[in-house]
DNA sequence: TTTAAACTCTATACCAGCATCAGACTTTTA
DNA sequence: TAAAAGTCTGATGCTGGTATAGAGTTTAAA
């Protein structure tokens, strides 16, 4: 046992820390050795001590850091423990939930690419199914459509800032969208009504969104801006060939953004869609 | 739009980023400026890049390091973002469970202070009915009774040890105990029988964890290890003077540990438990 | 046109909780 | 007695930035 000190190593192996973690602790004053050779600075550290480690331990475990565990260790205050551990409650439930958005962005995203994956080629008429929906966005200021996307990017900095000042940070964990008023359409005149974000009903903390009803929509899909007018041209065509009754807003949806590659445009997998009834 | 560029300030408004993060986006390549002026340095953005930093801020808030980020957006591979989405969320999963452990641990922890401060005074004797509870640990290879806390530690020592190699990491989520066989206690031998963690059935992965049933014990509470064989023959008189019949092992529980302020000894608050029948 | 205000540049240090060196010294083992 | 293993101090790096300092640039008002 020799007179039961320790040195560094041993101490570290003993409790399962690293060397460079005892000399912090040390410097940091958390867990100074019981003994220090004045001649030659060694370390040397009391069986004793593996108690103190065991505390330290146990609060970093509690997710305290290395200065509040100090002042613990300093202040030698119980109730102060309590406020602490307290405090650090509350800062775990909310990572909790941070770590539980995070989760489902990226099941979302997964579930995206798989989507993406999946989708019928471009320029793809079909009829289909959607399930009811909410949306909430602002009125487009600028017409994008005779503007270029740069107009299009300046609505989205609105949305943006718009969503941040409700403190709706994420809007990539949304997808958005744009719309044009059914008349507007039926006439083929391209002015924007508004840009929006695709949300569901739990998430709507202070916004009105608005229900888009489930019903039948006959849609198109098509990979970037580029061909949208040409695109919801032949939508509409396709809606009166076949006599479809158009019911509502034409709508927008971007299915996946892809601006990973590409640093001059942003390049997307688009679904345009009109409700329609028979 | 004096061509559709923007000064580092505004793009860092556009965006709701600081400046100081784009300039360390264009050091590591994340997001290059789309044109810089070779006299001054002057960073200037293109609208078109929003697009490019959506997706930087998309990828960080699934979880990923600036490094991923770079890789992805150099590789401009589909497949790869899978990958590393994939990872994302095991490594997510991991932290959830982690996170989860900790919030216990804390909820322990103020319990534990909890019961601390409603604790008797040290030296009460009671008779208590007790839960069933599991135990794991190992054999004592010296007597702390003899030799002192010396040997105690080194027991723990061994204890952690087993433990970790069974990835039972968090020996201080659980609280220890020690025993001594029920024949050798009713002689007041004091020979160390098993020093233990009390556990639960759930986290008992791997381990084969011995059951402790539910019924009454006679017991007496103290702090600190200095007087556990006084008090221990206290107990046993408690008994034969009540003339209840030992029907197990001695127990010795740690309820709280406080070796926050002393960096010399543990200090505890104990529970020396008899199992008793009528 | 001048001047002041606002902006931007580079370079550096800082945060936590260590890990990982380099270069010199000490202890233990063969 | 020499070699191997251990330890010392001090510096540097990691992440994702923030916050400085000191110098230069752009923009707006006077």
């Amino acid at each position: 046992m020799r007179g039961a000190l320790f040195s560094i190593g041993e101490m570290a192996r003993f409790n399962h820390v690293s060397i460079p973690t005892l000399r912090l602790y040390d410097k940091l004053g958390l867990l100074k050795p019981a003994f220090v050779d004045p001649e030659t600075g060694y370390r040397y550290y009391s069986i004793h001590q593996n108690a103190r480690l065991d505390m330290i331990a146990y609060m970093k475990e509690l997710g305290m850091s290395l200065a509040e565990i100090a002042q613990v260790l300093e202040s030698e205050n119980l109730a102060q423990i309590e406020t602490i551990l307290a405090r650090k409650n509350e800062q775990i439930h909310r990572q909790l939930i941070e770590l539980k958005e995070q989760h489902s962005a990226v099941e979302r995203a997964l579930a995206s690419i798989e989507r993406y994956r999946k989708s019928p080629l471009t320029g793809t008429l079909s009829l289909e199914y959607i399930e009811r929906r909410y949306i909430w966005g602002i009125p487009c200021k600028n017409n994008f459509y005779l503007d270029g996307l740069d107009c299009y990017e300046e609505e989205l900095i609105e949305l943006r800032r718009q969503l941040i000042q409700r403190n709706i940070g994420q809007i990539h964990s949304y997808s958005v969208g744009t719309s044009i008023l059914q008349d507007d359409f039926q006439n083929l005149r391209f002015i924007p009504h508004q840009v929006f974000i695709f949300t569901n009903a739990e998430n709507t903390q202070g916004l009105e969104a608005t229900l888009l009803d489930s019903g039948m929509y006959a849609c198109i899909y098509l990979d970037g801006f580029d061909d949208e007018m040409a695109c919801a041209g032949r939508l509409l065509d396709f809606c009166r060939e076949h006599h479809f009754a158009i019911v509502g807003d034409y709508l927008c949806e971007v299915l996946t953004e892809f601006n990973v590659f590409d640093n001059q445009k942003r390049s997307m997998f688009l679904r345009l869609q009109i409700p329609v009834s028979f």
